[in-house]
DNA sequence: TTCGGCAACCAGTATAGACGGGTCGGACCG
DNA sequence: CGGTCCGACCCGTCTATACTGGTTGCCGAA
């Protein structure tokens, strides 16, 4: 047989956990532990630790090479990979856990919070009818009480209940929205660069003028919903992005 | 036996070329001719038109799903994705490809080029001993005559050779890179802003201290071994970068 | 005509086994 | 003592098969 009937195999909501996925968390947690360069089990180890078979292992093994968290050299083995310096630009964490992984102090100031008809902008990014109304969440998010962004997000109407009663000066607004059901999953990102404008130079503690380094996402839902369209605007000098590139194959040149 | 001892498999330079490859490359063709939402192939399709079983094909399709080239829809099939309106940062291709994708005429001006011993950071990015010498190129990248790009390569100083003979106004340097042996595969980027310096101002035509967006790439070729850290300086309203994310799994319970 | 159910598809997950080529340490030989 | 060769390991690739759950279109019954 291939799947076995397991029950345990069933999240709270339901969903059946693949085998790789129980492997995946493992291997995250067991990294933790360790230091860039140390080796991970193999693939033989892994398939009897957790009795499954080789292709199984792999996936699991797979996912965390493309995350960047561990690397893969043929004949020698699997090891830990060097982190990135600053936030990968491929991967979202909320604001809080990623300034704590850096050994800082997050903390959050609510400048704004209210229901409005949206912008043809806002609307075109989240996929409503013009002037659809939205909740707006604006922000100033500060690590050891310095500023390092001014974050603004959009978020669909159906969740403002969620997002009007969430406590987004010490949570996660992305916490209330996932007990609400919201399941936040993926994403597209435009990264680009601003002047700061009055207003930002006045929050960030900045003179106008100065170079902002600015992230337009929008964040859809395990179904593909459109839910929340966020822009992120941070002070050159206290914040930048990473992320792992493939060269495109030039072979017979193959462009797009 | 399992993978057939095919002699057409092997590249020109005696790799051997999976064939998870080829169907990806055949794929990617075919993605140039149609329109996003398209219905691609299912694997099962796949299978019988190039002969390989289903892990195979689908080896190949999940390498197009993580570049966002395509989308697979459970129950449905896999369909052709909505392209990204900048470059994607988790991708590299030339800049002449680049904007000619976007139909617009590339051209560069050569500033300098010349060999010098590399500085304490430009021998950290590439992994060399302090001062040993590197190749610079720096270029102003244009399309349709507007500048768009400053950039400076720091490459190592083994394919001097390559790199001092060619036609890096006209021509491609990870081509001329790339006829030299060297082939570039992979690499890391960081992505932030700053003010434009007299200098950048002066090529760029902007003014002094106007917002830029900096890209800094460190590039490796198929050995892993560093041979190219490059930094492109982009006007902020004519260039932005486009990337997909996840959002990171809620740290201790996985639901989804 | 509409609605319910079924069959055909389709991607997701999983098994078990196999060969290839790279890496590395130890045994063996000169 | 040094160099070479071999075998143990390990990742990369590939085959063949199978069950699950979601989607869709079609057909027959109400």
């Amino acid at each position: 047989m291939t799947a076995p009937a397991d029950s345990a195999r069933r999240s709270a909501e339901g969903h059946v956990v693949p085998y790789w996925r129980r492997i995946e968390l493992a291997l995250r947690a067991r990294i933790e532990g360790l230091t860039p360069g140390d080796r991970l089990p193999s693939d033989a180890d892994l398939c009897s630790e957790f009795g499954v078979s080789r292709m199984t292992a792999r996936n699991a093994v797979t996912r965390l090479v493309e995350e960047g968290l561990i690397v893969r050299v043929s004949g020698r083995g699997t090891f830990v990979a060097e982190p990135p310096a600053h936030r990968r630009a491929d991967r979202l964490l909320t604001f809080s856990h990623e300034m704590r992984r850096r050994g800082r102090v997050p903390s959050s100031r609510l400048l704004a919070r209210e229901i409005r008809p949206s912008s043809a902008t806002e609307a075109a990014a989240l996929g409503l009818r013009a002037s659809e109304p939205i909740v707006v969440v604006r922000r100033l998010r500060c690590a050891d009480d310095e500023p390092i962004a001014l974050e603004t997000a959009v978020i669909i109407q159906s969740v403002a209940a969620a997002v009007l009663a969430a406590d987004v000066e010490h949570g996660s607004l992305h916490e209330a929205l996932a007990r609400a059901g919201w399941h936040l999953r993926r994403g597209t990102a435009t990264i680009g660069a601003a002047a700061a404008s009055p207003e930002d130079a006045r929050l960030l503690g900045l003179r106008r003028g100065d170079p902002l380094l600015v992230e337009r996402r929008v964040i859809a839902d395990t179904h593909g919903r459109r839910v929340e369209a966020t822009e992120s605007r941070y002070p050159a000098d206290r914040y930048a992005l990473d992320v792992q590139f493939d060269v495109e194959p030039d072979t017979d040149r193959e462009t797009r």
